[in-house]
DNA sequence: TAGCTGTGTTACCGATCGGTAACTGCGCCG
DNA sequence: CGGCGCAGTTACCGATCGGTAACACAGCTA
């Protein structure tokens, strides 16, 4: 098999990346989560080991395995921690208070173009993990729930915004962000590059009650 | 780790889902592509060994390295199977010859409702496998080829039937379609089971020149 | 009949996988 | 001071991984 990182390569790319960032000192758990986060979304959940997942996070398998009862446990964990992440983020540009629901979209939009813009990007870690695992698997529940709510508040931010049909706007700005997402892994970067300029156009021409 | 598939359930599904199938006496070559097709599709080409695929495939490993050089050389050629294939179902229904313009989008929307309403969907098969690649591995040139022929397939047709913005358009759909399809495995129907609505309300509302 | 080619079979290799046992040692709190 | 809990370390387990060697046996052609 193509591991196309020597073992020694990611031992590397630990020292730079995880050292230098912010893993300094934090309890053990923290570290292996942080590791985990960025081992898993880079490389896969299932070809990174649980030895190379301890060792980026400074410890060992040992520890590892007195804070996660299994390895399926470690990808339940990485899985709550980026979908908690998410949903705060979410919170954060569309929650109640911060301004009009047209200046919330505009903020996320802005939001989306830092993401999709960022390089490194590998797609929705959250999606990549659903396709890497099986249906029966715990962690498929948190990602379901996830995608849900996702989708749910943007139902309610283009409601609150009175976009008339809230609901199919919705999907269909669900549907082009998931597709964006995937798109940057396989599909050339060309339309997800302008997904941005889609979305924008989308919303300005998505009829609405009212408007003031 | 959970597998979620006790060897013996693989082995099942192949006596079933295969033999009862076609493979029934072709060579040994087309037999293994054939259970890599189902295995790898199913449960992603990590976890499905090659000694699985070659018991599927009703052979042995030995068989197996003597077609193909490597578990990496196996995976190329799935992919490239999947790739020719979805090609030639692009030629036939998109080619030149059958129909007006409208009509073969019309017949491609119907391939697309099929898709997705096919049960066992576990999105597209080439960016699943993309999602479990990493980037140095050779099928991800194949699959980025065949997605962006894909994407100039659908240029060429609604350049075809002169939408005004062609381009724009096989972006939105591209991207449409590839959420849909990542989004069966992780978010939920919902959004998913109303594109095939989005679609066609899409291509009845933009602009096009002329118009007969 | 002899010989060749492709398939099946068994056994094996080193490496790595997820997971555990047992011990050392540090720091913290009484 | 004594004790306890947690982290680190080493060594190990059985299982499975991708990949190979050697041999038996079929079918075909000459």
């Amino acid at each position: 098999m193509s591991t196309a990182l020597d073992k020694d390569l990611r031992n590397f790319s630990k020292l730079r990346s995880e050292i230098s960032g912010s893993l300094a000192e934090k309890p053990p758990r923290e570290r292996i989560l942080l590791a985990a986060r960025e081992l898993f979304y880079r490389f896969g959940v299932h070809t990174v080991g649980v030895e190379a997942v301890a060792e980026t996070a400074l410890t060992n398998k040992m520890t590892l395995y007195r804070h996660f009862r299994s390895k399926d446990d470690l990808i339940v964990a990485y899985v709550e921690q980026l979908a908690g992440e998410n949903v705060a983020t979410l919170d954060r540009l569309l929650g109640e208070g911060l301004g009009t629901p047209q200046q919330k979209l505009a903020a996320w939009i802005d939001h989306v173009e830092d993401v999709l813009s960022n390089k490194s990007e590998r797609g929705c870690a959250l999606a990549n993990a659903a396709v890497e695992l099986d249906a029966g698997h715990p962690a498929r529940g948190v990602i379901e729930d996830y995608k849900r709510r996702k989708h749910d508040r943007l139902v309610n931010v283009f409601r609150a915004a009175r976009y008339r049909e809230p609901e199919r706007l919705a999907d269909e700005v669900f549907l082009l962000f998931e597709g964006a997402r995937i798109s940057l892994q396989c599909g050339g970067s060309g339309p997800a590059s302008r997904l941005v300029a889609m979305l924008r156009s989308l919303l300005a021409a998505s009829p609405r009650d009212d408007a003031r």
